[in-house]
DNA sequence: TGCGGATGTAAAGCCTGCTTTACATATACG
DNA sequence: CGTATATGTAAAGCAGGCTTTACATCCGCA
């Protein structure tokens, strides 16, 4: 599953770790769902979601 | 994490095995789910709220 | 050069998502 | 009554999400 998180962080200039702290999860969760290692979950990604306000549907997709 | 899956199932007319073979899952998974014993993973929850055509953010929710 | 911040990645360990199997209850219908 | 369908739930086992620790690379800057 792909995402935009990369690109939201850096727009909002956040460093990975920044991210992680402001959404509640390690640096390295941050990045391995950057790198597509795994997916987030539904809970986590709905973090994410409102942190960019963004619906999750424009974050992460196919 | 709270959801409609068990209203918008019913709206379908469909048994919780039905709509378990639809998206591709048992139908413990979609009785767990509807009894919030979990939440789905993010790819799951795409796959619910694709077969109902409604944004993932309609269908769950905090 | 040397240091700090940012990133990539791996391994161990824990918890959660999902499966199969299994049993129990309820309801409808012949 | 007996049977079928729908639902609830539990247990074992495997896969995946997330943590901490750790080490490596890269880049910018004194």
């Amino acid at each position: 599953m792909k995402n935009q998180i990369r690109e939201l962080r850096l727009k909002h200039n956040l460093s990975q770790q920044d991210l992680g702290e402001r959404i509640g999860v390690s640096r390295q969760t941050i990045n391995s769902i950057e790198a597509e290692r795994y997916d987030p979950s539904l809970p986590l990604a709905f973090k994410i979601s409102k942190f960019f306000n963004l619906p999750i549907e424009e974050i992460f997709y196919s």
